[in-house]
DNA sequence: AAGAATTGCGCAATAC
DNA sequence: GGTATTGCGCAATTCT
């Protein structure tokens, strides 16, 4: 009692408030398709974590821009052999605004034009300023997930406490119920005979 | 019943192979402090998320690095006001591995040796083949906990759906045991009276 | 339309 | 030695 209120308003809060579900999440075909919240693959587990779909990329860096230009796979090889030369000579944000001209030559160019605009000059800017916000945002909201994992298996701690205890109620209940059950039936049998050995009085 | 003790390996599993609490995690004592996996953190949540505890660094890169040397605080201020330029000019590893140089010309040189050692050249020979190996653990054990949470809140609902069962059949046998005890309290009460009739019969 | 929140990923440190 | 976990920053995306 009045438990059951407080784990329901937490289960409710859990499933609301956890969008991994009804998110789209169709963001990068190439490495989200083993991240999908299903628990529907146990077999595939060795199979699944190869090493970037094989697009081995220079650094690390930059990764979605490539692919999220619409162009998964087979565009830009990545110079598997000399990404160790390429790999401390890029700049994050400098390979990231250029990626869209040197790459993507074939774009309309009302694609390609936004390369120098304003909001792409990251470079030193309030790009850092966007970046210190959303390095909060991250630190905040990991945070919330960490509690909330935490709450939710308290959660089902407490729960499974309660069913036991529930259980145990259960049994108690069943045994008395047999108990009173037993009783009257031996009363029956009593009245029963009682009425017989009246009758044969009579 | 059955379902417990599911439910139990289920909780157990999840105590014991969710690392969290038990770890030191003393790594980086200038922005772990948040993440505590404490749940008492509620009032100061919007003056928890500082950017990095005022060490604003370059690019988010390599900060461990120096930060783990020993020298947490007022070590190398990064230069808040060129950060901007210093950008993308740092390779990550170079810098790495060169910061062991550059400031902390103080160790001992049997400590300062390493930098030129084979184990330090990460700068693209097996280094690559390390991190590919350390990035698909980590894509499987990211797998892995996310799997674990999604397990842990279906245990949980699953656990709040028979709690609400065993309620109501807790219910039923009280409701039984009432009536029972109702109809054997009436018979208690016959049978009084029959044996007063008698009584007062003879 | 703009800022906050969420998420996948890679890196480095660390635990095991 | 290796894998597993974890905190963090980045970028893309979604939410508000």
């Amino acid at each position: 009692m009045m438990c059951d209120s407080r784990v329901s308003s937490v289960i409710q809060e859990w499933t609301s408030s956890y969008p991994g579900q009804n998110h789209t999440q169709s963001q990068n075909p190439t490495t989200s398709n083993h991240a999908g919240l299903n628990t529907q693959m146990s077999q595939v587990d060795m199979l699944s974590y190869g090493p970037s779909q094989g697009l081995v990329r220079g650094a690390g860096e930059d990764r979605m821009s490539e692919q999220m230009m619409g162009l998964p796979y087979l565009s830009y090889t990545p110079s598997c052999l000399s990404n160790t030369m390429n790999l401390g000579s890029s700049n994050h944000h400098q390979s990231h605004a250029t990626a869209q001209q040197d790459f993507c030559p074939f774009l309309l160019p009302s694609l390609r034009a936004p390369v120098a605009k304003r909001s792409i000059t990251k470079d030193s800017a309030e790009y850092r300023l966007r970046r210190e916000r959303n390095n909060i945002a991250v630190r905040k909201s990991r945070d919330k997930a960490r509690r909330r994992i935490v709450v939710t298996q308290q959660r089902a701690m407490q729960l499974q406490e309660e069913n036991q205890k529930l259980q145990i109620r259960i049994g108690q209940l069943a045994q008395e119920l047999d108990t009173l059950k037993h009783i009257l039936s031996q009363r029956h049998l009593q009245a029963a005979q009682d009425e017989a050995t009246v009758e044969n009085a009579m």
